[in-house]
DNA sequence: GTGCTTGCAAACAGTTTGCAGATAG
DNA sequence: CTATCTGCAAACTGTTTGCAAGCAC
C-alpha cells in the first residue's frame, strides 16, 4: 500500500519536473495506475474515472497515458486484439502472466536472466533496449469452467 | 531451403486434411510463408502476391492466414502500434529480436528455458498454454545511423 | 494573463465481415 | 454440380488528432 503512495508520488514528481499541469483528472489517473493490482486498460481507468469526474473523456485518459510513458513512468502492454494495458506500479520490463479466457494480468515471481539479454546482444550485434516476456494461460478460475 | 520445402508441404498437408481447396492463391501465400527470412506483414505479403495474382485482395491473405493460425500452421506476432506479422517457418513460441527503428524481425538463437515455463505454472496455478518473448533494440544497420 | 489541458467529435489504420460471382474438386 | 473461396467494399475497434473553451500557475 505504501509502495502504491511512493509510486504515485515518484509519477506526480515526474510530472512537475516536466512542468505539467497537475490537474485533478491526472492526480486521480495516477492513484489508479499506482496499484499493485493495475494492469488496466485505458477504458477500465475511464469508466473508473467517471465516478470521480462525469464530463471526463477517454482521449485525455490516453493522453496522459502517453504522457506517463514516454516519461517512463508508466509500461504499456500491447495487445493487437485486445486493448492495451498500463502498468504504472512496476514500470520496467519484467513478465507478465496473462489469462487468454478472462482477461486477467499478474505478475509471476520469476525474472528473466540477464545472461539471456546479453547473450542475445552478443550474439546478434543488436543493442538491446527492453524486452517483454508474456505467459499465457487460464488462470485457476477460468480453468474450472473449462 | 528444403527447410522451407518441408514447412511449405506441411502447411500444404494441413489444407488438404482440413478439406480445404488448394487455390493458387493459397500455394503462392503459403510458399512465402514458409521462408525462414518470414516475419512479413500481411500487407508485405500482399503485396508480394500481387505481382502474381494482380487482383488478389488483402482480406483474402487474411482469411487464409487466419486459418493457418487455428490449423498451428503459422504464429502470429501481434503488434498494438503496428502491422501483425505472420511466422510460418518456425510456427511455435520461440524469441524474436525486433529492431525497433526498420522494423526487421530476427530469431536469436536463445530459447527460453522449460524450467522458467514450469516454474512460473507450479506458482501461479495457472496452465500455461504459451508464452511470448521478445526482445527490442537496434539492430547493427540501423545503430550505425543513430 | 498565458499557454497547457480538457473534452468533444472526427479521423485513422489494421483487421474483419458480408456478399455476389468465380472455381476447385 | 456444389460448397468453398475470392475480391470488393463497407463495417469495426482501439487509438490519435484538431480545435475551441477551460483552468493551473
Amino acid at each position: 500500500m505504501d509502495d502504491s503512495e511512493a509510486r504515485f508520488e515518484e509519477m506526480l514528481k515526474g510530472l512537475r519536473k516536466r512542468n505539467c499541469r497537475i490537474t485533478p483528472q491526472r492526480v486521480a489517473l495516477l492513484r489508479l495506475l499506482a496499484v499493485d493490482e493495475g494492469h488496466s486498460s485505458a477504458s477500465h481507468l475511464y469508466q473508473q474515472l467517471k465516478a470521480q469526474f462525469p464530463t471526463t473523456s477517454l482521449a485525455t485518459v490516453y493522453k496522459t497515458l502517453n504522457l506517463l510513458k514516454e516519461m517512463g513512468e508508466v509500461v504499456e502492454i500491447g495487445f493487437s486484439d485486445d486493448d492495451n494495458r498500463y502498468d504504472g506500479n512496476k514500470p520496467y520490463p519484467h513478465p507478465h502472466l496473462i489469462c487468454v479466457r478472462c482477461r486477467k494480468i499478474m505478475d509471476p515471481e520469476v525474472s528473466i536472466a540477464q545472461d539471456l539479454v546479453q547473450q542475445v546482444a552478443q550474439q546478434s550485434g543488436y543493442q538491446i533496449i527492453s524486452h517483454r516476456l508474456d505467459f499465457y494461460g487460464l488462470c485457476p478460475d477460468c480453468r474450472e469452467g473449462e
